[in-house]
DNA sequence: TAAAAAGCTGTGTGCGAACACAATAAATTC
DNA sequence: GAATTTATTGTGTTCGCACACAGCTTTTTA
């Protein structure tokens, strides 16, 4: 069964190709006489664009810019920037082109610099991680203003602003509710839990609110389990005689904790500072498929990893703009990302990357 | 940074594009000299070729043939084979076309007159669900004559085929440790488990073996746990008076189950029997994100269910094909799926196909 | 009725790569 | 050195679609 092709069309309907190419596309300038002869055309074969030649034909550039932190402070932001160029590497050839703007985590001049440049430079779209509030809000401001459409990741700001074309991240409340069922299941009624930060600016960091509501309202859904909830909170877990003493102390005040939540990455920080005082034996659950936390996945340290597909962000962010410039497709709104539970036993699904030598684009 | 074209890199060699295109693909009739030239102003330019031109002026037609059970007696057979429909709807541009042989679950003879029609139909390839050993094997070997490659998908034969592209099925193996890991982090010292097969035939199937031995293997590796293992089997669930009885009997002689693993989908008419004996407390682990066990998971009384991604089989299959026939990329022998975890809290994931949309091959 | 305008339709070219074939240059033979 | 063969190189066509433009028909206006 050979594939329709447009001349196909125009044969069965008696008129040339390009009339069947306007009525396609609704370039007016068709007689009512000859546009019912080609959709009737087209009822009767089933006709579908062949994409390939469709995109080579338009011989269009897309533009994106993106601007997010570099990984100086943070290495995460290569995971998400890993996820846009292998979306990049599948879409070049549909004519996108991409550029980075990178700038300090840490540095809102150089934030707003980068943003000047964007500006600047006619993109047709932006992606954009918003970590500075007001900045960003400026930045996307004149986004609006010279109808730029772009995409959110990770961090969300206005979700009804016109341009927003959707906001690709994590679901920070139910990875909170995720790591309570999976310590529930593991503790016994009469036994206490905790949920401890190891970071700075707790509670300047919605990301971190949005877990510990999670978590705690799972329990106080499921009072019978009979499992008291405690907060825990240290900044700099880098002081490590700071953090063991930290838990040394909480664990006294609650000899009956018999699991942790530690709500980033940060788990393998707890756990070297329970092994510091001969408490590694707890039941862990943390985030993130980090090389120190996979040690100790291994070794049974931390019994879960929450993988929340940092990669995955970037790849739908870059997918979500091109299906929007391109292909005139709306995205959702919201899309948040797979929450994987990661254990010993199938975390090599996770790290191993099969599909990176896929080279397709449905 | 506009992309690099044959031409610009004729242009700077100072030859045609005829020779560049000979150099590029190894056809000879080339002087050194010229090649030399060529090849130096590749590596000034780093060309990639445009695949959407390419795959274009191919104009090859690679014909691919599935041979699989139709969904009659198993619903499952659904999901790989939607699996390659969405793979094929991101490949049919780039020339593939597609034929399913199905035949009937128990019908040897069905099986047998498809396999002959394909092979008098002349396919450039054929992906295989080998669920007859001895029929299957006969038809592989004259695949093998023909020089036909194939892909084996859910079962595998002989891993060692000349012909055999590679094997993408579900490691069932570990899908038993994964269980075992999961009830093992929700029991106490002392307490018992089972592993509980609801199928006829369950020592001629490899699959339920291979759960067994993972499942067993990990208590015994884990010794510490202090957990005993018992193994049911209950050959048709659908006598429910009978299932309750079996259940009942069985928890009769070990009082302190605390756990049952049950190795296919059919996890949720253990529920049923259990809830009819008031035992609808238990620890449950069980397979596949079908209605019915879904129904339970909402309702907790399916702790986990293990997702061993049936879709992504069949979509890894023809993918695989494809790179193969197009691509001349040699695949991995050996493709597992990702096992994952499912729970109430994070099966909208899984079950939601927010990717169906994107109509993406990279 | 002729001229101008508007409506409609078909043909031709380009997108970038693949490949056939013609054209040229170099090497061989007599 | 001319004729022939062989090696090398350039040009042209094709894939299916998008779009520009020219050509044709019909309608409107003077």
């Amino acid at each position: 069964m050979d594939r329709i092709r447009i001349k196909d069309i125009a044969l069965l309907a008696g008129v040339s190709t390009g009339t069947v190419d306007r009525v396609l596309h609704n370039r007016g300038n068709v007689s009512e006489k000859a546009k019912i002869k080609v959709l009737k055309a087209l009822e009767t074969m089933d006709y579908s664009p062949n994409i390939l030649a469709s995109s080579l034909a338009y011989n269009k550039n897309w533009r994106i810019a993106v601007l997010m932190p570099n990984e100086i402070k943070d290495p995460f932001w290569n995971q998400p920037k890993e996820g846009i160029l292998r979306a990049f590497k599948a879409l070049k050839d549909y004519g996108v082109s991409i550029d980075f703007y990178h700038f300090h985590e840490n540095d809102i001049e150089d934030f707003t610099a980068n943003s000047k440049n964007i500006l600047d430079n006619n993109y047709n779209a932006v992606i954009i991680a918003p970590i500075f509030l007001n900045q960003s809000l400026n930045f996307l401001n004149k986004c609006e203003e010279k109808n730029i459409p772009y995409v959110e990741f990770n961090t969300c700001l206005d979700l009804d602003a016109p341009n927003l074309l959707c906001y690709v991240g994590q679901d920070s409340y139910h990875s909170g509710t995720l790591g309570a069922k999976l310590l529930a299941f593991g503790l016994s009624p009469g036994e206490q839990v905790m949920i401890c930060h190891l970071e700075e600016l707790v509670y300047n960091s919605q990301h971190l609110i949005d877990k510990e509501n999670g978590f705690k309202e799972y329990f106080s859904n499921h009072p019978s389990l009979e499992i008291e909830v405690f907060t825990g909170h240290y900044a700099n877990p880098y002081d490590h005689e700071g953090l063991a003493n930290f838990f040394e102390e909480t664990l006294k005040k609650a000899p009956n904790i018999k699991g942790i939540f530690i709500t980033t990455s940060r788990v393998f920080h707890a756990i070297n500072a329970l092994k510091k005082i001969n408490r590694g034996n707890l039941k862990m659950v943390g985030f993130d498929l980090i090389e120190e936390n996979l040690k100790y996945l291994e070794s049974e340290n931390i019994d879960f990893l929450i993988n929340q597909n940092p990669h995955k962000q970037g790849y739908l962010a870059l997918l979500n703009v091109f299906n929007f410039l391109a292909r005139k497709m709306t995205p959702a709104k919201l899309q948040f990302l797979p929450l994987d539970v990661v254990m010993k036993e199938n975390v090599d699904y996770y790290t191993d990357e099969l599909f990176d030598e896929i080279p397709i684009i449905l």
